[in-house]
DNA sequence: CGTATTAGTTTACATATGTAGACTACGATG
DNA sequence: CATCGTAGTCTACATATGTAAACTAATACG
């Protein structure tokens, strides 16, 4: 259910291929990725063996080849890489950078009203201020706002 | 002012502590990683290297070696990176997985007021639904939810 | 049943990344 | 001014990633 290794921006396209199908075969998974990026049929395969070696993707023998099927669920993987993603900034700021995107993003009127429901559930215990966590050591600490 | 190539994690590391600092030695960047991640000073070295390739780092002679200080804000950096990564996933399911973001890291009171209007005010024009992008081909599309 | 198709495996190769030692040059100190 | 220490550059090397050709094996079709 988790996701153990890290998968790359091309290998990420393979699987969200594969979330979306559930399960298919590598004829399809190339010929839409073929249309989306024109990557030849090879760099596909190279790019799916990779992704059972990783443990990304179950295999089914048949007929010919196998059915592929996510081992790795399409949320737990964003989850992995979405929080590693914020891990790796000041923790000071991500507050702010959770605006950007949803400034930058589609949202839908249901999820938005989740968000606020969260937000107005966080609020109650939320801190006054989040500290930088940039610097382990003894040098001066970061200001406050960033613009 | 943009983020012109994309950094590594480990680039990521040093960056902090330039944003942070404002500017710098390499002393003090090497003596914080070395506390941070036990790395050496070689290996900090280098990555200053690789950074002032990549024009994040503007340098200035002083003394013997050099003050670094940001050529790229960090704000512009966060941007580029989370904007690329939400944009690797299917945009149906980036609302829900902002809320696993708010759900995982802390966030000042302030932050949270300042998401929950721009929340609001999105809500005035969000769209009931946003669809799937993850096939541009002819296949079935994907279905409602991810649980 | 043989052969054309297809799916999968092997090999390949350039660039990126993590990690670091060795070497060099310049400024500070006696 | 000679030398030492410190900062910076060069070199190194294993693994990861993007990209793909060549080869092989097993169906499917005639």
């Amino acid at each position: 259910m988790s996701a153990p290794t890290s998968i790359t921006n091309s290998e990420w396209s393979v699987m969200r291929i594969v979330w979306t199908l559930k399960q298919c075969t590598s004829h399809q998974i190339i010929d839409e990725l073929a249309h989306q990026n024109d990557w030849k049929p090879s760099t596909v395969k190279t790019l799916i063996t990779r992704l059972k070696n990783k443990d990304y993707l179950n295999v089914d023998k048949q007929g010919n080849g196998y059915i592929y099927s996510p081992k790795v669920s399409e949320k737990d993987a964003m989850n992995a890489v979405s929080i590693n993603l914020f891990d790796n900034m000041c923790e000071m700021k991500v507050g702010n950078e959770i605006g950007t995107i949803i400034d930058h993003f589609a949202i839908s009127k249901d999820d938005i009203q989740m968000l606020m429901d969260k937000l107005a559930e966080k609020q109650k215990t939320a801190p006054d201020k989040v500290k930088c966590n940039c610097l382990d050591n003894q040098y001066m600490k970061c200001g406050d706002d960033m613009k």
